[in-house]
DNA sequence: CACTTGACCTGTCCGC
DNA sequence: TGCGGACAGGTCAAGT
């Protein structure tokens, strides 16, 4: 599930419903889905480490780097997140509690049974990590440590940043043989873009999923990357992608899906040709594209 | 070495 | 309606 944009929506949302306020507990519901940096899975050293480094803390900042989370703590201590395919971050304020919420909404019925994780807050805060296949996780870790994990400080460049560019162009060039859909899910050659996102800019940017690197033009691997920015820059606006768990901080669907014009859209005609959107599988992820359009 | 495939989990949808 | 199998937004390790 969640993509760049999906996790800056939600970094928006922690950022205003969090920071600031101190947390006095933490409940792990799942024990693999919390996990404390240089500390074996214990079960007493994780609650040790809870008590001496998350309960009494306040959140600082909230950060995100690609498509990793970062809650900074005011003790040198940082909250790491990844939400991989179906992570939550939901946040229920003190106010609402107590019957504020319909009985039919997300907020209401937490914890559920996707609930690993549970923050309280001082102020009766709660922030609930969800995560239905548990392949997401919240790691506790030195702040100075962050940028020196090796799969963050493997990442490529973010589209966002125009910048980056032609530090994307080195790193694609490096991998002439893999497809050029493959390379834009490569989160070390650019950060940030998973399967949504890499149909959609393929399509704008009018590049067939499965084309070689080495055969796509200097001029269209610029494109891309733009396109990669436009469309991420598009979902947030919209608030990220909903195709069925992702939520918001705040427990809202993303609307940007009614907008593309690949993604989940095979057998429709594309909005640009008129000609039939297909779905095949590439570097084995599903994959939608026009064949008209992005014949090459 | 570089790229592809399976595994990690749970849930849903589709065809028989 | 029940059941098996494919598939799902991400990333590793293992395999070719």
């Amino acid at each position: 599930m969640p993509e760049l944009p999906e996790v800056e929506t939600v970094r928006r949302g922690l950022d205003r419903l969090v920071v600031g306020r101190t947390i006095a507990a933490l409940e792990v519901f799942e024990p693999k889905s919390f996990q404390v940096a240089d500390l074996p899975p214990t079960r007493e050293e994780t609650a040790a480490a809870i008590q001496r480094h998350v309960v009494g803390a306040t959140i600082a900042a909230a950060r995100r780097r690609a498509k990793v989370l970062i809650l900074d703590l005011d003790n040198g201590f940082s909250l790491v997140g990844h939400l991989k395919m179906t992570g939550q971050m939901v946040v229920r304020g003190a106010e609402d509690w107590g019957g504020g919420h319909p009985t039919d909404s997300l907020l209401a019925r937490l914890p559920d049974r996707s609930t690993r994780l549970e923050f309280r807050f001082a102020d009766g805060t709660q922030l609930f990590f969800n995560d239905q296949r548990k392949f997401g996780w919240v790691r506790l870790m030195a702040t100075d440590a962050v940028e020196h994990l090796p799969f963050i400080a493997a990442l490529g460049p973010e589209p966002l940043d125009p910048a980056g560019l032609p530090e994307f162009r080195r790193r694609i060039a490096r991998h002439p043989k893999t497809t050029v859909k493959a390379a834009l899910l490569n989160q070390e050659i650019v950060a940030g873009i998973g399967n949504i996102y890499a149909d959609e800019a393929l399509w704008a940017a009018r590049v067939n999923p499965a084309r070689p690197v080495a055969d796509v033009s200097a001029r269209k691997l610029r494109e891309l990357y733009e396109a990669a920015a436009s469309v991420m820059r598009l979902s947030i606006d919209l608030g990220g992608s909903t195709d069925r768990n992702y939520v918001d901080a705040e427990g809202n669907k993303g609307s940007y899906l009614g907008f593309a014009h690949v993604f989940r859209r095979e057998g429709q005609a594309c909005s640009r040709c008129g000609a039939t959107i297909r779905k095949t599988r590439v570097a084995g992820r599903g994959t939608h594209y026009c064949p008209t359009c992005q014949r090459r």
